[in-house]
DNA sequence: GAGTGGTCTAGACCACGGA
DNA sequence: CCGTGGTCTAGACCACTCG
């Protein structure tokens, strides 16, 4: 483990990691272009192939390497960045901020959910689903407005009434889930969520939509209207 | 390495994983609750404590343990669920659709950016940056719109038009850098918006910026402008 | 100080995938 | 086939952090 000394911070498998990123920053090893082998690499930083491969490894996961058996590894040409996103529960997000979390329950009923919903869920057309609607508050003010389609076989025996606990903090607590799907959009402010949110009809809203599920029946679908001005950011 | 068998698939520290996730799904480990030693584990597996450790860390990483030194490791109770983001070049996404992709460039000047990309970039009061104007297509049809503030600097001895490739590509692939910061957000179309993507003013649009830095200096500030309807996805 | 995770090593075998 | 990355092992030392 002896590299140059790229910074005088990392060392270990960062320090290849570095020392990778370096070469391809400096167009030493350029786009698309193979790069030694993990045994070669080795052998050049004098440390174990595992050492090296943990580095490789990382830089593949986050887009920056392709690797493949036998062929070895190359610089991605056009690389898909990948980024992280932190998927948070609302309170914290509020709290984040610096405001104070509060919410209230607007409505909270069971019925059969219209015909989109049901068959994006892919439910019976008599199946009744509990329907919750939330509204989040950072420091007494409209924060988003939470939409939500539930399956009531996962509330068990004593069914919490959501006025202590929001529904997504009490499903996080209560109820694992095995995979979900996130999407982002844009969509007009319809008139009930204008009216709650305070904003006019139209007003272009951020939507949020979770769809999550167990092994393959579906627990929940959520839709997250968010104001004016809310972004979802991250870094790359 | 003899796990029960969870799944006749998974095999080595991908068994583990699955056996931990297995445990906190059927709440044998509650949220909040410290779960066994890596050395326990690799005992109780059959198995290399290393091999322990990267099923551990993977899970650590998407955010279900939490793990410290000398603590030990416990099951994450409010888990920050982490999700990926893929973020291709804009031809990938088009393609990916099973449309064909091309672009038109409508706008290239160098000229001062008005004054919150100014401040935003932190630059200089008569700095002139190139601003670039480009629509791309998918299947002939205008898919997003993309305004462009580009330090020209990055362009060195000889600029290329834009015209046979896009500043994207051309960037990823001429001009590395470090750090990127990506927000979602959404916005009324404005009057050129509206016209260019032929939707009504003030329709709700999603829109990505993506800012661009080497080291501290910027490179470049995006703005994507989608069409209605479009959706930007991702798994947890 | 002492217990835990974080990393490294040297070697081994396996799995994939070009030739 | 056989070269490459993917993983595992057994052991070691280190770094952090709590008591």
């Amino acid at each position: 483990m002896d590299i140059g000394q790229p910074q005088p911070k990392a060392r270990g498998w960062e320090a290849i990691r570095a020392e990778v990123q370096r070469r391809i920053h400096d167009r030493i090893w350029l786009p698309g272009a193979m790069i030694p082998t993990e045994e070669a690499l080795a052998v050049e930083f004098s440390c174990a192939r595992a050492t090296v491969n943990r580095a490789l490894r990382e830089l593949a996961e986050s887009g920056v390497l392709e690797r493949r058996r036998k062929t070895g590894t190359r610089v991605a040409a056009l690389p898909v960045r990948r980024a992280v996103l932190d998927i948070a529960v609302i309170r914290r997000e509020v709290e984040a901020l610096g405001a104070s979390y509060a919410f209230r329950l607007l409505q909270r009923h069971q019925t059969t959910p219209p015909d989109p919903v049901r068959d994006r869920l892919g439910l019976a057309a008599n199946a009744k689903w509990l329907f919750v609607e939330t509204l989040h508050l950072a420091d007494g003010a409209p924060f988003a407005l939470e939409t939500r389609w539930l399956d009531p076989a996962v509330l068990g025996e004593t069914p919490p009434d959501f006025k202590e606990i929001s529904v997504n903090e009490w499903l996080v607590g209560n109820v694992p889930y095995k995979a979900a799907r996130i999407s982002f959009y844009a969509a007009p402010a319809r008139p009930r969520e204008a009216g709650i949110l305070n904003v006019k009809l139209g007003t272009a809203l951020l939507i949020t939509e979770r769809e999550t599920a167990q092994e393959t029946s579906p627990i929940t679908l959520v839709r997250l209207a968010h104001l004016p001005g809310y972004r979802v950011e991250t870094t790359l």
